[in-house]
DNA sequence: GTTTTATATATGCAATTGCATTCAGTTCGA
DNA sequence: TCGAACTGAATGCAATTGCATATATAAAAC
């Protein structure tokens, strides 16, 4: 709990450092580019990044108002909508990733070497799994 | 990141369910009941909690609000305040305690073995100190 | 078919957090 | 010894989060 607090606050500050949006905005951000065409339903990309649903919704507004991502209603199921990355989307994801990748650098890379980081990795995700 | 989201959750959920206060309350009067004299100044409290100083200042509040501590002015420097556990206080740690244990056994301890839990440990804590 | 039940998303409102600033008191330097 | 600089804590206000509920639609049950 400890380690995780003090490196996503430095992570986080370095974002803002930058005048970057939080964390939360790349997370989602990210889920949406890597897909096949650039577009998820709300729920998937709550499941993806463990957002609470009331939680994500809002954050979609900013990131909206923002002119990151564009929502659209389905025709298939009018309960749902589409959430589609826009350009401007893509590109305030790659200006995120260089300073995200600087900071997961300076304060994860640069602080363990890799055969402890591949432990960490693989004790952290038993906890998840449940051994 | 997830690991650490998850577990967090689950905990704070069980914590919840029992009718009990957040877990940042449970750190507050852990690290008051171990000293002493159950007593620290807030700065103290903020070093080994990782509150931010005036997220703890408000938290705090809802504390005394609750009966749980008590502040009192300190004579040597009038700037400085104590922040005392009342009886009510130990008593609601040790409440918190029997729920918090057992969560922490169903979220952890049930998930590792001894030993990837005590690798799990050193590898965070090397990530924290640099090696 | 019409009522129930479930799913997907949004929203009103209260609680918490973050940020900058304030306030009070101490220490330091000329 | 007086004002600048600093430290410890609190506070006003905006942003975010949590919680419960609302809205809209779909699926299932009768």
């Amino acid at each position: 709990m400890r380690t995780q607090r003090l490196i996503l606050a430095a992570i986080e500050q370095d974002l803002k450092a930058a005048g970057m949006p939080p964390l939360a905005w790349y997370d989602v951000l990210w889920e949406l580019v890597r897909t096949e065409d650039g577009r998820l339903r709300p729920f998937e990309i709550e499941e993806r990044t463990l957002l609470a649903q009331h939680n994500l919704s809002r954050l979609l507004d900013r990131m909206e108002e923002a002119g990151l991502v564009r929502r659209e209603i389905l025709p298939e199921d009018g309960r749902g909508r589409w959430v589609l990355v826009t350009g401007e989307g893509r590109a305030m994801r790659a200006r995120l990733w260089t300073v995200y990748a600087a900071a997961i650098e300076r304060h994860l890379g640069a602080k363990v070497e890799d055969a402890v980081a591949a432990t960490l990795a693989d004790g952290l995700e038993r906890l998840v799994r449940g051994t």
